[in-house]
DNA sequence: CCGGATCCGTTTCGATACTG
DNA sequence: CAGTATCGAAACGGATCCGG
């Protein structure tokens, strides 16, 4: 028997455990796309994301096998999550929000040329970020990345 | 002004407070991909929705322009829900979203085969897709529809 | 400081009963 | 058949507290 608690926990199978909940999209968005890597970096990236939400998201996510927890080399007692191949391919899920939502939602703050670059050639801007992502850099075309945190 | 009540209304626009909520995105599913119409149709659909929480996202959905109430024309008394384009235009989402779980969940209910089409082809499926809901058809290769109730 | 954990008032959910 | 009404159980948001 399955334990069943969760409010996303829905009974019909269509990724929605994880894509269905806003707070783990942000983290894996902010993951993925933005290169962000430590608790404060997704505390303060300008989501107002509580921190008892985040401290369950982030759990559930590596419970899940989406992110990976590992002492930062330099600062040891710093948590460092990193993205799984399995958050790594929700990018086309990312990227087909981000158009929709530059296409339909009028507050969005995705970019035209954005949107039309996904639609037209979605996979130059999938290989842009993945490359970002190898090189352990934020990728941001546009789109604000951090508030103005930086206290480095 | 705008009213900010719901759970799903984080401050960051990115398309979450429609995608970031799974009942809403499995109502646009089923209005999109598998032409389900009406309130019962919904209900039981196997998803185990409650009656109020569907109700909920029926006006929600509404008010926010991705489907339209209008009445049967057969059986007037009997409200009749579609998508508009705003909803159509989330099938490449559901899509990647289906192809995502057809990889990585393992309880999933999409076939490898329609991971395959989505992955290789995508735009003939969504072809596909909106030739059923032309046609007022429901689109279903594999994917189990309405699986009668178990009981319960 | 940073990365959480804990407590608490409020909101939302989910299940069922009920109504037009 | 298409929804409301109700109510206990979660989840949320915000603030504060705590360990390294």
């Amino acid at each position: 028997m399955r334990k069943r608690q969760r409010r996303s926990d829905c009974p019909v199978h269509f990724a929605l455990e994880h894509i269905g909940d806003p707070w783990s999209m942000l983290v894996i968005r902010d993951l993925v796309m933005f290169g962000r890597r430590t608790y404060g970096e997704f505390l303060n990236a300008g989501e107002g994301i509580a921190t008892n939400v985040l401290a369950d998201r982030l759990k559930r996510l590596e419970e899940d096998g989406l992110l990976v927890r590992e002492a930062d080399p330099e600062r040891s007692s710093r948590p460092r999550y990193r993205p799984t191949q399995k958050a790594l391919d929700l990018l086309p899920v990312l990227l087909e929000m981000a158009a929709w939502s530059g296409t339909w939602d009028e507050q969005t703050v995705v970019p035209r040329e954005l949107v039309e670059r996904i639609r037209h050639d979605r996979a130059s801007v999938e290989r842009e970020i993945l490359a970002c992502y190898e090189r352990d850099e934020p990728w941001m075309p546009g789109v604000p990345a951090r508030e103005e945190d930086d206290g480095r």
